[in-house]
DNA sequence: ATGGTTTTTACTGCGTC
DNA sequence: GACGCGGTAAAAACCAT
């Protein structure tokens, strides 16, 4: 079922009223608006004539018709209005004019030459809407998954090279999109664990694994394992503990980490057991559960860690 | 596909408020 | 009696081979 359903529709509205027949600077040409780039750019010599201005696509996406109609708010996108305005322009292959006259040799030739750039558009156009499709996708999880910009704009430039290299054919723009999230956030640091990645995103489990890993390898990106300190604070700030017990969480991982109790362990368990280990110690009220909650890791892996990070501890002062 | 390891699920018993 | 916690066994998920 991975056929092209998704109906991307755009406003047809060019910019301001009929008044502003813009031209061309250089060389008297009419532009064109590329909302997709942000940039108004010359039909004839392709001379970009304002950048910057504001992309007025619709923010979300319809993967078929009903989900369409339920989405869409403003008035009716229909094809009969992108028909003739926008950007699927068509550019007949008959020199005639539209009163069917045949064109001079000097109109044949602009005529030859806008075709050509047509097409050149149309393809880039393809890869452009590929991009924003994705790079809207990751913004949305991202802000889902409350990561940084700076995680974004990575994201969107693993995309990119992806996108460059052909990693695309054969894979979803979803799981592409997901996948350069997940491994964004774990080089930034600030690591989500799949789980997460997956609830925020359109796709299953397996396969954001499965094109993380290719991702992964085929753009030889370097993303260590994710280390368990890293999910301390997010989950201690979930749970409303101290600065210090925070801090005694850290002490501990690294302590356990000395000692290789964890090799083999899911950081994120580690991370989890760790965090409810030094609430212990610390004095302050929480539960199995609500750090089980927190963390999406079973009560039962939380209480064998942090057993084994207790024991790793012995013998240290505890102050 | 297979086997070994880790995690989860489900259930049970214990102490405390 | 509900709740938090601990333990266990079997199932499921994961990973390397």
């Amino acid at each position: 079922m991975s056929e092209k359903t998704h109906t991307r529709t755009r406003p047809t509205e060019r910019e301001s009223g009929p008044s502003e027949a813009l031209r061309c600077p250089e060389c008297g040409g009419h532009v064109i608006a590329d909302e997709g780039r942000g940039e108004t750019v010359c039909a004839d010599c392709g001379l970009v004539v304002e950048e910057d201005s504001v992309d007025r696509g619709p923010e979300w996406r319809a993967f078929n018709a009903s989900e369409k109609d339920q989405k869409s708010r403003v008035g009716a996108p229909t094809t009969n209005t992108m028909h003739d305005k926008g950007l699927s322009t068509n550019i007949d292959w008959r020199n005639k004019d539209a009163y069917g006259n045949s064109l001079g040799s000097r109109q044949r030739q602009k005529m030859q030459r806008l075709r050509k750039w047509n097409e050149r558009f149309r393809t880039r156009d393809s890869k452009e809407r590929n991009l924003k499709q994705a790079l809207g996708e990751i913004d949305r999880m991202a802000s889902a998954l409350g990561l940084p910009e700076n995680v974004r704009e990575t994201a969107s430039v693993i995309y990119r090279r992806a996108l460059n290299d052909g990693l695309l054919p054969g894979r979803s723009i979803e799981g592409v999109a997901t996948a350069c999230v997940y491994a964004a956030a774990r080089m930034a640091g600030v690591p989500r664990s799949l789980d997460e990645i997956t609830d925020v995103s359109r796709v299953e489990k397996s396969e954001v694994a499965r094109t993380y890993r290719y991702v992964v390898r085929e753009l030889s990106l370097e993303v260590q394992p994710a280390d368990p300190e890293q999910y301390v604070p997010r989950f201690a700030s979930s749970l409303g503990l101290s600065d210090e017990a925070e801090h005694r969480a850290r002490q501990l991982l690294r302590n356990a980490k000395q000692k290789g109790v964890h090799s083999g362990k899911s950081p994120v368990g580690l991370a989890a057991a760790a965090v409810y280990a030094a609430a212990l110690l610390t004095n302050e009220k929480t539960t199995q559960a609500a750090v089980s909650e927190v963390a999406d890791i079973s009560e039962v892996t939380i209480r064998n860690r942090y057993h084994e990070l207790l024991e790793a501890e012995e013998g240290l002062g505890v102050a």
